[in-house]
DNA sequence: GTACGTGCAAAGGTTTTGCATGGCG
DNA sequence: CGCCATGCAAAACCTTTGCACGTAC
């Protein structure tokens, strides 16, 4: 997940002890890609932790949201997914095959600005996406 | 919904039949706000048609969603909620206490060619989301 | 009249909770 | 050593499915 570092760290800092559990989510996190659901971070997780249960993960990811390390996010079905909790993420995505294209250029930076004057909002980040057909699916 | 017009006959041209049950839901789409979720829908929509079950709702939504008339959407929660099929939605979320500021503003347009011309998508709506901490919050 | 749509109830899947045990600090 | 965190299992919740009946066309 590209912009997490040091979790651990963060974790202890505010209080939090850091078992075996924890770290083996952590480690998933840190050396995945984004859009992690809590199925595949078990999964993940459990190959680090064998005994990682399903409800710890469902609980650390819990906390590390309240700690604001990482954000839900939720893409085109219902599962939720986490995301680094700063920066922008750009999706496009066709609506009907679920192919996700990450695309870089975004316009979003100025309009941030924008919106944090206008509504004395403290932006933290932003997701911008597009649904439509793929080529294939034209 | 603000570009709902017409479902109903929408439906017939595409050669399903209008039933009391998908006219309720069909009213309550039309006449209610957007981000309708599904308990939502069926609460208005019983007060229409009180016999109108969940699964005729479930099955009602995925029938228009099908249709390319609707569009599910997830927020800050993993509850489906459905949009209309086009144009843009635009969101000022705040992380902690859930308000969502609905902007017009928009600099998504000229991206949505740049994106259609570069992958060849057909690009039929999107979603721009800013998350942050509102003045209350901060 | 026929095929599609519906309501009900059961099944399936996911997330949350309660509680006794275990381990971090 | 005390308290927090964990695993397990049950509960709660949401969504889907099967089936007999009803209704739009």
């Amino acid at each position: 997940m590209s912009e997490i570092c040091n979790l651990a760290d963060k974790l202890k800092a505010a209080g939090h002890k850091l078992t075996w559990p924890r770290q083996a989510v952590i480690e998933v996190l840190e050396n995945h890609t984004d859009h992690l659901s809590h199925n595949q971070i078990l999964e993940e997780g459990q190959k680090i932790y064998p005994k990682l249960s399903r409800a710890t993960v469902y609980r650390t990811m819990e906390l590390l949201c309240q700690l604001n390390l990482v954000r839900p996010l939720y893409l085109t079905d219902a599962t939720q997914r986490f995301i680094s909790a700063t920066g922008g993420h750009h999706h496009l995505i066709c609506s009907r095959c679920g192919t996700i294209i990450e695309f870089d250029h975004c316009t979003a930076e100025h309009l941030t600005q924008q919106l944090a004057e206008q509504y004395g909002y403290l932006i933290q980040s932003h997701l911008l996406e597009f649904q439509g057909l793929c080529p294939d699916c034209q």
